[in-house]
DNA sequence: ATGTGC
């Protein structure tokens, strides 16, 4: 990307100037480097995100950001509804609420020695990984809907999981104001036996050592230290969400001309924030929040009992879950005035900074964990919200490394195989139902996650705490 | 991301 077409603003942030349709500046968050490999089209895409009705401040894209469906991914928009706002599909994703939670286990690097494959063995035999791979659940029709309604706390409720996990889980493991009647048959017929299921594509389980303590201080109050082991696990809401996402956007598209609202790309379908589309698509958006927090909360249990039978010292606790996926009415100060908005991130992560009452209250202080999947054997990052990233992108950060080759790319490139012996070389274990699945996530077809969570922590939008390297990867 | 697709 030609970095000549912006103004700079601070070291890492870039504007583009409204001009034409936008309502607002397009700004990209980034180090020069990053900026300058940057795929043309986030430009092209934040800016027709910036001709959108209602669109408040400007429309912002993060350090990892890259061509995505409409929207890129890594961007933020927010909409005012008293002001024309709407609300996309495109905008939240297909994977709706897919995001990150990551597990304390109470053990140390050394407690692995010697159980580490049998580890990754038993884990890659329970943790159900895979296109279409299915759960030991099948949930009845009520049931569904009870899922859709009370997410995590349906799952715990269940069995799964105890209520110390909904307390550092975002929404407390509850999304409100989901309406499962707005969620297709066909949505929750694709959903039926899937819960406490990965997925595929970029989705993983990950068991890290935390590798290098940044703020010792806020690391000590999330309960992380050097040699740790800890669990990450990264997926959503499964086929219901992609449903949900292809069945709206449809819609979406056709109700345009009637909403009176001019796309500057069709894949752009939105409907205002106030009409009947509007409403019930965040309705079923919401249903599906539930259904991925219902998702990796039966997942924790699953591991739990893996590493109960392995490791049985292990005591799993959950540090926090946070979606990078998702659209959320949100209060937000503009030129001193409170307002409600409704923000969209797709593949974008939450982070709220210190004090902010949607934090659980022992780690209100520290600012809100932003939890930062790497790519495949790459390394994770854990950053805490910042007192100014509210004032920045709406308390946003980004969500992982990002890509920078395609899929198709990658296939060509790279060779499943090689890549897990190579890991393997390495003392990292790859155990997955797909070589092609690993091929396309080859760690080189990803931008460089440090780069990325470096450009994040010094334009403000959150603060480095730790990094983690991956010991086992179970890998969708 | 996805019962991966014109």
């Amino acid at each position: 990307m030609d970095t000549a077409r912006f103004i700079r603003q601070s070291a890492n942030v870039w504007e583009i100037a409204p001009h034409g349709a936008m309502r607002v500046p397009a700004i990209i968050f980034a180090s020069e480097a990053l900026l300058r490999d940057m795929d043309d089209k986030v430009v092209e895409q934040i800016s027709n995100v910036a001709m959108l009705p209602g669109i408040v401040k400007a429309a912002y894209a993060m350090p990892d950001a890259h061509w995505g469906y409409g929207f890129p991914i890594g961007g933020v928009a927010a909409f005012d509804p008293e002001e024309g706002g709407v609300v996309s599909a495109g905008g939240v994703g297909f994977d709706i609420s897919c995001g990150v939670r990551l597990l304390r286990t109470g053990l140390r690097e050394a407690d692995l020695h010697g159980r580490q494959r049998a580890l990754a063995a038993a884990l890659f035999h329970d943790i159900p990984a895979g296109v279409g791979s299915h759960g030991a659940l099948r949930l009845t029709p009520s049931e569904m809907d009870h899922m859709l309604t009370d997410g995590a706390r349906w799952a715990v409720a269940r069995g799964y999981g105890t209520p110390m996990d909904l307390l550092h889980t975002e929404e407390y493991g509850r999304m409100a104001d989901a309406d499962p009647h707005q969620v297709s048959e066909a949505a929750k017929q694709r959903q039926r036996d899937e819960m406490g299921t990965l997925g595929s594509g970029n989705h993983y389980l990950e068991v890290q050592k935390v590798s290098q303590i940044l703020d010792a201080n806020i690391a000590a109050a999330y309960g992380l230290h050097e040699d740790d082991i800890v669990i990450s696990i990264h997926c959503g809401s499964r086929g219901l969400g992609h449903q949900i996402g292809t069945e709206f956007l449809r819609e979406m598209v056709v109700a345009a001309p009637q909403h009176k609202i001019a796309l500057p790309d069709r894949e752009l379908a939105c409907a205002p924030i106030d009409s009947a589309l509007g409403q019930r698509y965040l309705g079923a958006m919401r249903a599906a929040i539930n259904c991925a927090l219902a998702n990796r909360q039966i997942l924790t249990d699953t591991t739990r009992t893996v590493f109960a039978k392995l490791l049985p010292a292990a005591r799993l606790s959950v540090l926090y879950d946070v979606s990078h996926n998702t659209c959320k009415v949100e209060q937000h100060e503009i030129d001193g005035r409170k307002r409600k908005l409704y923000v969209h991130r797709k593949g974008a992560t939450r982070a709220f900074g210190p004090d902010h009452p949607a934090i659980p209250e022992d780690l209100r202080p520290y600012g809100q964990p932003v939890l930062i999947g790497g790519s495949m054997g790459t390394a994770s990052y854990v950053l805490a919200g910042t007192p100014q990233s509210m004032g920045l992108a709406f308390g946003s950060a980004c969500h992982g490394a990002g890509r920078s080759m395609s899929r198709t790319q990658a296939l060509k490139q790279f060779g499943g195989r090689h890549i897990v012996d190579e890991l393997e070389q390495r003392g990292i274990l790859i155990r997955s139902p797909s070589l092609r699945g690993v091929a396309e996530e080859a760690p080189d077809a990803y931008k460089d996650v440090t780069a990325v969570v470096a450009a994040a922590d010094q334009a403000g939008l959150a603060h480095i705490v730790a990094r983690l390297e991956p010991k086992i990867c179970i890998k969708g």
